[in-house]
DNA sequence: TGTACATCAGTGAACGCGCGTTCACTGATGTAC
DNA sequence: TGTACATCAGTGAACGCGCGTTCACTGATGTAC
């Protein structure tokens, strides 16, 4: 039966914000459209009124997973620069943010995913890229040596390549190690 | 039909060599047992003389593919080690590692799958991070701020994250400044 | 060394199941008068 | 404001297909004598 125009909104972002979870945490491959609707509280049949196919809801899912990573990040972010690099390197590299891919960065959670699907999804995650790259560059101090821009961007491929690690290893204090050495290097530049 | 012991064994290491491949391509749940099999030039029905589930076989090819990675990374060892440092760097970054994930390094491809699946794949997984790390400890310089094993996590963390980000994004031109940056980053230290 | 026979790698059909996508249908919403 | 009707979000059955796994069978290999 029809429904209002503001439940069909409502509906189409429940959609998507359970897809950003279930798919960070599984993959895209990893959860099938009925579930991802069951998920939301709806019937499979009714997707393809949503959305043009399962690749379009994996850019939005994606978008919106960026977004979520982004705004949590945020919250790290005050007026002393060093102060703000600090809290964004704790929050990103804590055993938290481990263990919780289903609410993590997507670039970590999702990087692999992306990088094997259409070129929809990899221009979502590139304007996420660039994105968390315009708030490090502007956290990080930098000598001549380094621009501050590449300096973000080692600083970014270090966290994400961290928390991977991180995760793929099954030994708990090795997965530790991992995390608290990314920090001490990004922090100690 | 039987086939000889040796024949077994050959078809049993083409099916590891082939899967090691296709995964890191596709991911572990983008290819299936049949397309595997077939790959090897075999029918899917034989799958379980060779091996005990998908599973076991997505453990073993991790290995396989962790050892190829290793092998062609050695190759860059040399007498000086700063000179092997920035060979290894610029094997690791380069454009065609990027381009050919088939061949390239299981943690960048494959870490966030192997996170998502089961013990034995993930202890495999973290025997080649050691590995991996031990090999690095060697080859990097420090001061007194950070040990070789902080510098040696650090450095591999930034590695993979940067090919896992440079792979992630559309446009070629970021891409490119990604793997750059990084390698900068890692040899200024 | 030659023969009889057990072993077992590989085949191909089949299992139940979930996949992405399509479609005829329902009935409340929202619009035209 | 009230009525008639078109719209369209959501339903549930169905599509062909590939999934991981099982199994009866084949016939060359390898072993026991």
């Amino acid at each position: 039966m029809k429904v209002t125009k503001e439940k069909a909104e409502e509906n189409r972002r429940q959609v998507i914000e359970t897809s950003s979870r279930l798919f960070r945490e599984r993959g895209f491959d990893g959860v099938g459209v009925n579930t991802l609707m069951q998920a939301a509280g709806l019937t499979h049949g009714g997707f393809y009124k949503q959305f043009e196919s399962k690749d379009d809801l994996i850019a939005k899912a994606t978008k919106a997973a960026l977004d979520d990573t982004a705004k949590r990040m945020s919250s790290a972010i005050g007026k002393d620069k060093r102060a703000s690099l600090e809290k964004t390197v704790g929050l990103y590299l804590s055993e938290q943010h481990r263990d919780g891919v289903s609410e993590g960065c997507a670039f970590a959670a999702l990087g692999p995913d992306v990088a094997r699907h259409g070129v929809e999804v990899r221009k979502v995650m590139q304007r996420g890229v660039e994105d968390q790259l315009a708030v490090l560059e502007s956290l990080v101090e930098t000598d001549g040596e380094i621009s501050s821009r590449e300096e973000a961007i080692a600083t970014m491929a270090t966290m994400v390549g961290a928390l991977v690690l991180a995760r793929s290893v099954e030994n708990a204090a090795l997965s530790q190690e991992i995390l608290n050495a990314a920090a001490k290097s990004i922090l100690m530049k």
